[in-house]
DNA sequence: CTGAAAGCGCTTACAG
DNA sequence: CTGAAAGCGCTTACAG
């Protein structure tokens, strides 16, 4: 069973050509159903390269052709539900559009980061979708998308949801159920969304004139479920506590929900919880959560078109920003049902 | 703003070389710091290497070289928990070995499978980590490691975890608290987890004389948390449902969970729960899940380096076969604490 | 210690 | 309709 001795080259078109008895660069065109090839000689090279099982060098190609097929993903953690299906939503639109993947982990550190920006522009890739964690400043030659974290002016798009509004949704959903003292927990306000998820909290309140009782609190870089369950229990050793929270994000309200349950605090009865970025299975949880719903994959897909978009339009102008509409998941934390 | 006209072509050696006054081959050399060049000339060649901002092209390296540094993954569904954190351990060692990685998608179709495999066969990987859907039974002819999902006798190693073994320690576990009507509720016996995690089921009631009082439940292909609930369902309406139900895997473990919750009993009282693969916010549930640690990570950087030693080492022999060892992480869904 | 030449596997003007 | 030649950007025997 063992592979014997030395490797069994792979066959090249110069191989397929031989076998059909035709020059390299006919069988070159043939296999590429150039018009200017006779069906008969078309048929021949086909069966050559069958028989000989041939399968064209990416890598000679993408030499010769000055460009290859490849497309570059930057995220912080893959690992992470939302990275991660942002790479299924985007892996699927570049997969059809025959494109492949190569994706990079920056673990959120800048080294890494630089790192793996160097690594994808040797491979010479098309296009990047980027999700930075602040790491690298230098302006990219190559078209970009940023996705999740923007950088203002560089790239050819941004995508991002409607954070602002989003949280605004939530606040006002809160208040329609009486609720005058609701706190936030969310992300350290360093990268997008973490800043205009808070600013949309601090802005809702202030239009409701409910500031004076409505206490923020932050968790780690890493929306960490354990800093935010830390966050949760200082709010509610306040000595008003509040009686419903708004959470950035999934992680954050996982944690924040084992904190009241540790707490012995009923949800929602005696305090209510909404969130941004629903759980993956947020409808699985006690109590159900009431959450915008995820638009990871639908990102992941938007960017990658335009993305695509870019590639064949070539890049003008200044990069368009796109903003992904949120919609309320109405489930039971809040206080519904 | 916008970039004007033609493409800045790339910086190449030629160029490098040319400002550096010497001849590409010892620009080449000169940056590969072999020690047949003069420092004085070393230094001359990085400098105007750093001027250009000269980023060697790696598609012309791996033509050259024969070898490229790419390595692909091909799993079922990257949206998915355990793929995504697979594919995070193995990035993790692949990178430190300054390879990179081109993740491909198949949505568990064997089409798409097969199509994958081309694909990065066409990239001229330099190996492979594949969890097949069942798809493709074509041999590979690079060294490959197949993982979750075995494939007999075929590539350099597989790996996959102890998946028998680890049902035997999750029904020990309930029978030490007094359990006797223990469920099963497992994904399709089609692949390798599903199977052997059944076989290790059936295996453990058998040798504990518990068969007569074990009704078995199968989810989806998917194993989806909406098919695991209704399996719930099922066991639950039999005429002496089980008190303790063991599953195969975290989101069939989250779907029981919210059968049982949606029909009243309480967990562990009325019914407890075991589970493999531990839910990734296990200790956050309600109540928290008493199961097997995830060993995702671990296996992708296990994989990632087999891999590694199968591409330096030369391919020999038949495949060896890894199992990681699993552990159990006892909360509350037990009945313990 | 340095350079000229060949070649990795393709594709595409350029001829015929 | 088909072929011979050049070249994408590198690296490595082979000379000197």
């Amino acid at each position: 069973m063992a592979v014997e001795g030395s490797e069994p080259r792979h066959v090249t078109i110069v191989d397929v050509a031989r076998a059909a008895n035709v020059a390299p660069s006919t069988a070159s065109r043939a296999l590429q159903e150039s018009p200017r090839i006779s069906d008969s000689t078309k048929r021949r090279v086909r069966e050559a390269a069958h028989t000989l099982g041939y399968r064209p060098n990416r890598i000679a190609q993408s030499l010769r052709l000055r460009a290859g097929t490849l497309v570059g993903i930057i995220v912080p953690d893959v690992g992470v539900n939302f990275y991660s299906r942002f790479v299924k939503g985007a892996q699927d639109v570049l997969e059809h559009a025959g494109r492949q993947v190569l994706v990079l982990n920056t673990e959120r550190q800048a080294a890494r980061e630089k790192a793996a920006l160097r690594t994808v522009l040797e491979h010479r890739v098309s296009g990047l979708l980027v999700a930075t964690s602040g790491g690298s400043d230098e302006e990219v030659r190559i078209p970009t998308v940023y996705f999740d974290n923007l950088a203002p002016g560089r790239g050819v798009a941004h995508v991002a949801c409607a954070n602002r509004e989003g949280v605004g949704i939530l606040v006002d959903h809160l208040v329609g159920h009486g609720h005058t003292r609701i706190a936030y927990i969310g992300g350290p306000p360093t990268l997008t969304s973490g800043s205009e998820r808070l600013d949309g909290f601090l802005g809702a309140v202030g239009r409701l004139r409910l500031q004076a009782s409505a206490p923020v609190e932050l968790a780690d870089a890493a929306w960490s479920p354990g800093s935010a369950a830390a966050a949760m229990e200082r709010l509610l050793a306040l000595p008003e506590p509040p009686t419903a929270v708004v959470t950035s994000g999934d992680t954050i309200a996982l944690g924040a929900m084992s904190a009241c349950r540790r707490a012995g605090r009923r949800m929602p009865d005696d305090v209510a919880l909404v969130s941004f970025d629903d759980p993956v299975y947020g409808e699985l949880l006690d109590p159900p959560v009431t959450a915008l719903g995820r638009s990871d994959v639908a990102m992941g897909k938007l960017a990658a078109s335009l993305l695509l978009h870019a590639l064949d339009a070539g890049t003008l102008g200044p990069p368009t920003e796109v903003r992904l509409p949120v919609e309320l998941v109405v489930r039971r934390s809040c206080g519904c049902g």
